[in-house]
DNA sequence: TTCCAGGGGTAGA
DNA sequence: TCTACCCATGGA
């Protein structure tokens, strides 16, 4: 089974998906000999299906195919969904065009960025939430590791899949899985308590994370919204407020100072608030401006 | 052993 | 608003 999905130009689907991390995280990867995204995801109905998302250049735009495996049919309900997931997926919904004139200014950034800038992010923003915390403090190897064991230990398998492979834990799931098998094989070290409590909060009705998801809030407000989430300071609310589609300031973390230092600091000992003020430019989009700076 | 990695919470000033 | 200290985990 197929979905089709029509994309705005330009748009580099290879170079755009893999220039997240994401993309190496579970239940996401990348098929390099297709050039696509898979992806197993649990619908709302409970269903387990494997997605393999790739794109095809025609003259005017660019189509989206999302094949559908592991379910003889689907209804139009579930079409419907596993379109607007791969939509949102891909951010296809967003305005790259402003970000583009801007980079015109910058014969090096110009050419890089082309075609780029829409980062791929999970279908629901609990999922990112817990992954960017899953980040914080820690190298991206046990980063992929601690999101490969919860998604493995407490995700639904996709039926006959061998070896099984899962999707993404709802947070109903997480909530219910409790503080044991955080501690003995999931393995987040003191994340544990956060990612518990945010399932907790999500689950039982507390905290509508996927409100956030099309806020209007000033990038200030929404900033402040993320804060009040256990386990989000600023590195990680501004990694969110990247998902969510603002650029506005960057998220400092070893890897910023690492590349700023190298690229712009001359031996000399650079300030967060120095490093940062080399941006300060780029009005609202800070963050893909260093990012595609920093990036190949 | 010690350090520290794509930081954050908390207490105290 | 700033600083010092603590935090689980695992690789170097």
């Amino acid at each position: 089974m197929n979905i089709e999905i029509v994309a705005p130009k330009p748009y580099d689907f290879a170079a755009s998906v893999r220039d997240h991390g994401w993309i190496a995280l579970a239940p996401f990867g990348w098929i390099a000999d297709q050039n696509a995204v898979q992806r197993v995801e649990r619908l709302n109905d409970g269903s387990v299906v494997l997605l393999i998302i790739a794109a095809q250049e025609i003259p005017d735009h660019v189509r989206i195919a999302a094949q559908v495996e592991g379910t003889s049919r689907l209804s139009a309900t579930q079409r419907r969904e596993i379109e607007q997931k791969v939509h949102w997926m891909l951010k296809l919904d967003e305005e790259f065009s402003e970000f583009y004139s801007l980079c015109a200014r910058d014969p090096e950034l110009a050419a890089k960025v082309k075609g780029r800038g829409r980062l791929l992010r999970s279908p629901t923003f609990f999922e990112d939430v817990i992954k960017t915390i899953c980040t914080c403090n820690t190298t991206w190897t046990q980063t992929k590791g601690m999101i490969a064991r919860l998604v493995e230990r407490l995700g639904d398998p996709l039926p006959s899949s061998d070896p099984a492979r899962h999707a993404f834990p709802t947070p109903v799931q997480i909530a219910d899985a409790g503080e044991k098998i955080f501690e003995t094989d999931i393995r987040l070290g003191y994340r544990n308590t956060y990612a518990l409590r945010l399932a907790r909060e999500v689950s039982e009705g507390q905290r509508n994370l996927e409100a956030l998801k099309s806020s209007d809030l000033p990038f200030k407000e929404l900033k402040k919204a993320l804060k009040q989430i256990m386990g989000v300071g600023d590195y990680a609310a501004h990694t969110l407020l990247m998902i969510l589609g603002r650029y506005d300031e960057i998220a400092v973390d070893s890897e910023f100072r690492s590349f700023v230092g190298r690229k712009y600091a001359n031996g000399k000992t650079l300030t967060d608030k120095d490093m940062l003020a080399l941006y300060s430019d780029w009005g609202r989009w800070k963050y893909l401006v260093y990012w595609f700076d920093s990036s190949s």
